[in-house]
DNA sequence: CCGGAAGGAAACCCATGAACACCCCCGTCA
DNA sequence: TGACGGGGGTGTTCATGGGTTTCCTTCCGG
């Protein structure tokens, strides 16, 4: 910013220079490496004496550590970049959320960043928040496991796919049991009398196969169904407005539509009401995330809800495990969160 | 994580020692000042053969300069705190993410964390980021105005205040033209044949006086209108839910609401949907913030939108300001959008 | 012989921790 | 009983991490 250390104006009497060890050990009449046993409670012991006359030199000094000195030293900056592939999607808000938190138990800081699902912008953030010498990286991102494996590992930095629908080879990962979601969502509205039930999907999907769509198969198979329609559009609110848009107009004698995220069904349930369909009467709408604003839509949407924190955590002990574990992925169960957008009864608003 | 770098496992004949200037000072045949010189530009010139030299060696041997070393040297991290009173509003989420943008223009990180509107989280937190030697701290946070700035102006960092609803004697910061918004939406309403406004808004509002309120009251009173009621409910979804419940049941013949914010908005929205009010025929709804969950809901929401991307720009801006300037507050035209949750004629859905 | 251009040596930023120095007490042996 | 060796407990010294920058040296042409 403006003022540089150097160039700071003398007030006078005070030189604002900032506190160092060597002014507390100064003043606690003791070494440096001293104060350094002290505050970091060892690797050798100090005479109780000598240790509470530190303490109160810290104190008295209000002295800091200097963490980029610290970093330098110990080679670690207890700091963990995270990289998204859409920030604003309210799921990765969400996420957000929680992993600071839950990095933040550990003394560690998120540096975040948002890739804007380009994997030259990724690959580019990468670069960036490995000259700033994180300790680790959070992807929730779909080129994330593609480009940087190899990078990583000769830089010795762990990471960890979130929001990974399926295990990746080599790789530690964490994600929602999203294929047992789905199949609940979806047999929820096969058991109150739906029995045409469009999937609308990104276009790539989730992964290969997408366990989303997997789900929302094998319950329709099991309850020998004709499988619906899938409607293939960007996982954006305005993708679902497309999709809903199309369901409108077709009328395939579809009476619910399972949306792959909370984004996409935001935009279905408004193309729905424009186009004069009664949600949940004439069509049912239900969808995967369960994030706050689910809650908040029209009708309040039904949905299987992630249990983020869980997975916030899950993600965080997975970047601590050992550096040469072989890969794993974590499934988190998600919630069926049952609200009055898909008309079954005894939910009323 | 787990492996640091000293017990780094030596693999036979390549121990992965991270390439350091020294390296690339020995390849290009120079000494290490100079590789300082020419990856700095200056502070000196070098010969153009040597910088090309030092230019292939840095290429050969993919060097790259230790952040944390550097900063240790300059004093500068060239990363910025960001605290937030909720980051799980949606404002707050677009906020950040075009925050990130501009800072990144700068070669800036931004370390964000919540207060959770907590004062004494807040203070904790302040304290973590001047620990991590951020240049400058970006508050968006009621408490941000009180607590701080000696102790920031003490450590020598810059704050600005975003989101701010007015000036703060001393302190720079950033926020919307919200008085004049506020008129805005409420003069549109009026215009389209609203007699009865009400305002929902957060307990302690926005500032003393809350623009939003006063931009309300104004507009009103211009045309001639006897004020609408009040509602202070928190800045939640479910604050609104709570207000508009009570907008339902007394029915004291209001036909608009103004919401403070989105979140409100929404929470009102579904509370007179589930009262069987039709929006807008029966009452309109508006808001302030106009984020992208705005244009989603149902009806899509009329509001004053906030010009976030430039926000962004001019707290970043203030924030590399002289740092002795005086304070100053910068205020950020809104714009009015309108959709169909107003009723006025010619916004078809 | 002087001036300027180009580059090198070394101090410095601050914290860390291995290696070393010291003190004191104890035990052992003459 | 006194001298000496050994060892635990404390503290200090100093090299180290990697980059920046001041000051100094060298070398060239004029």
């Amino acid at each position: 910013m403006g003022g540089t250390q150097s160039q700071r104006p003398r007030v006078l009497g005070s030189v604002r220079r900032p506190v160092t060890r060597a002014d507390v050990a100064q003043l606690a009449g003791v070494s440096t490496a001293v104060v350094s046993y002290v505050l970091n409670d060892g690797p050798r012991p100090v005479a109780p004496r000598t240790a509470e006359r530190v303490r109160q030199a810290v104190a008295l000094l209000g002295y800091r550590p200097n963490a980029s000195a610290r970093a330098l030293r110990r080679g670690r900056t207890e700091t963990i970049g995270l990289i998204l592939g859409d920030s604003l999607n309210p799921l990765f808000t969400e996420y957000t959320s929680q992993l600071t938190k839950a990095a933040a138990m550990r003394g560690e800081a998120l540096l975040i960043r948002d890739s804007r699902q380009d994997a030259t912008v990724e690959a580019q953030i990468v670069e960036q928040l490995i000259d700033r010498q994180v300790d680790g990286l959070l992807f929730a991102s779909p080129y994330s496991s593609s480009v940087n494996p190899h990078a990583l590992r000769a830089a010795g930095i762990p990471s960890v796919l979130i929001d990974c629908p399926g295990p990746v080879p080599g790789r530690l990962s964490v994600g929602p049991a999203a294929q047992e979601g789905a199949e609940r969502l979806v047999d929820h509205l096969i058991e109150h009398g739906r029995g045409r039930i469009a999937l609308v999907v990104g276009e790539r999907g989730f992964g290969h196969p997408d366990p989303r769509e997997l789900g929302w198969q094998f319950a329709q198979h099991r309850s020998q169904l004709r499988p619906g329609p899938v409607i293939r559009v960007p996982f954006t609110r305005e993708g679902g407005y497309t999709a809903g848009r199309q369901l409108t107009r077709a009328g395939e004698g579809v009476d619910a539509v399972f949306a792959s995220n909370d984004l996409q069904a935001a935009g279905v349930l408004r193309a729905l009401h424009e186009g004069g369909a009664r949600v949940p009467d004439d069509i049912a709408v239900v969808s995967f995330d369960g994030t706050r604003e689910s809650e908040f839509c029209w009708p309040p949407l039904t949905v299987a809800q992630q249990d983020l924190p869980r997975m916030a955590e899950v993600a965080i002990d997975l970047l601590h495990s050992e550096p040469d574990a072989p890969g794993r992925h974590v499934r988190v169960p998600t919630t069926l969160v049952t609200r009055a957008s898909c008309g079954c009864p005894g939910v009323h608003a």
